[in-house]
DNA sequence: AATGAATGAGAGTTCATTCAT
DNA sequence: AATGAATGAACTCTCATTCAT
């Protein structure tokens, strides 16, 4: 349920493979470093094949794009009470940040591709408003419950987080991201008033 | 008046302009766009010209990078006490990120980069570590002087915000940017107990 | 008839086609004047299907060393006995001298490139050393079936005769070839006491 | 009297430089690897400055040429007793072929050039005519004189020797020239009733 | 559904040559 | 006499795309 390239039946779904294919190019060489070719290739089918599947390689990168973002989307807040879903959330990310690499590579290529890219840009739009959205109002309703600094301003504090995850993810110093992440979470616990992310 | 265009006798330099040039385009169609006839045509020569000051493609791209560190290390905090200090640097950050979008889309283009380029990732762990061991000083120095919350740990704090403004930088929501920057330093201000950061 | 060009279905054979071109190319030019742009012209398709077939330039001349060695090499001594075999060599050499001058010229050419050529080196040494080892053995058997003089020396004569066809082979004075060749191999059969080469 | 760069006032040769510096790049790369820039950077002077001196690359060629030329030459029979002239002639050119290698490169270089460049052509019809004449005429004086077999054809002999030289220069297993050569110069001693070429 | 073959357009790079100084 | 700067033309090679099969 998870993962959309779960194959329905027994022969190969070579439009996953290949959308699959691109997505780990992407994350290793860049935009920049895109090949047709390279990815056909990893996918073990001809190039024309992949333009069977494929008219261009922008229709390639759009599902690279819903791939992405279907991944991304998944972190965000599911059920629960105001202050399970924001620990919840502030976990998945944190994991997410730290594990999923590959990922945040994707999306920090796409970030900068969307200024080229209306539909991108479109895209980022949305799910950053959600995911702005999403947590300012978990932070209110922390506040409301007493766990948060009333004095502190939900919307900017929801924009001070998503920037700082953001930052994260950027793939400087590799080897310091985990304990960085680490730092970054301590500091959303402080400024929210929660104890511990991971309990 | 920060732009080297300015000539300073009568004969032009292709090497700054070509070097401009590039540094636009990057701006502009990220590395994945850049081609040097586009920014030999930019500069007003020849494709040999570029050729003759630049021997590579990848020749001028460190030189864009050398630029590009320049005008990001200018915004590093010079003199004065701890807490002015401090007070600056987050202006002209600030400044800099609602006012020289173009130099936060190159410093993305580059930090994407940075992975596959060894000598690109030493370059960012150096100047990450000089802001981070910077950042953190001047908190200590701000607690010390009984501004900041002394239960703030420093280091974290400086990561958060380091990790904030590289967030801050993407190029997502373009519209909204100068809105966020002014939320999130906001937020910085009341982490830090100072006032306002702008008088 | 010896020409591959003749198809042997109805698919043309770019790679051969190819092979050919370039091997006409530096028949006339010299790799001084090859273009693979020329090859793939004079082949009929596209400077990007010579690349289908051939991924550099490199790997074209060396299909060419293939083709040419290959040709040299059918000129080697067959079946018979020692002195049918010595008349037979050298009648094949007389007429390849007299009639495939676009074989000696390249056959000049990628001499002249061996030395900057360590495999192409390696081939002509082999190639050499055969011949020798060939000619010589040839020789010696003349001698003892009482046609040729006692006091020849069979490595001497190999080498000399070999030497006096490399010479013959280049394109100075190209009109006056053919008598040369003719006065050269008289010289031959002198010295190895064969009355005529060509009955 | 031999080195034509023998500098007639202390200020340095620029001309005969640039020469020198050409003919030693066609040794050492051949026609197909000569840049005028190398050529200039050897001599020591800038690009501009070779075009100075000679309008175009050809015109330097043509220089070439003329000093490989003149080194060759200086190899052609003197004065003496046709005897005598045919030994020195033999040991000179024997000495050439081991210890100039670099002349024989240039001059096969220049062979293979000279089907596409009719005044070359030119130039070796001559010379090769010359030497043919030469050697011709002392193989006549030698049978004269008694020393050599009247049945040898002076002609055939004179175009065999000229054609095994010049086999013998080309750059075929450089480490087996000298024996080559001995070998070689022997077979000609001994067709021409000679003892020895070196006493 | 899949492929080998082929291509047009364009990429970075090279090189002999020119020109103002 | 000599040069740094500049260029047009051309080079090898690449790549997304197409097409017959």
């Amino acid at each position: 349920m998870i993962d959309s390239e779960a194959p329905e039946s027994n022969k190969p779904d070579r439009r996953a493979a290949l959308v699959a294919a691109a997505y780990q190019r992407i994350a290793t060489s860049g935009f920049e470093g895109l090949r047709t070719r390279d990815v056909a290739a990893d996918a073990g089918v001809n190039i024309a094949t992949l333009h069977y599947y494929f008219p261009t390689k922008e229709a390639l990168i759009r599902s690279v794009v819903g791939q992405a973002m279907h991944r991304f989307l998944e972190a965000m807040p599911g059920e629960g009470s105001a202050l399970e879903q924001l620990r919840t959330h502030l976990h998945v990310v944190a994991r997410l940040l730290k594990e999923d690499q590959q990922l945040w590579t994707v999306m920090g290529e796409l970030v900068l591709r969307a200024p080229r890219d209306p539909d991108l840009a479109h895209i980022f739009q949305q799910s950053d408003a959600f995911w702005h959205r999403t947590l300012r109002d978990l932070i209110a309703h922390s506040i409301e419950e007493g766990v948060t600094d009333p004095a502190l301003d939900p919307d900017g504090a929801a924009t001070l987080m998503i920037a700082a995850i953001k930052g994260l993810s950027l793939p400087t110093a590799r080897g310091l991201q985990p304990e960085q992440t680490d730092q970054v979470f301590s500091q959303f616990e402080r400024i929210l008033g929660l104890s511990t992310v991971e309990p």
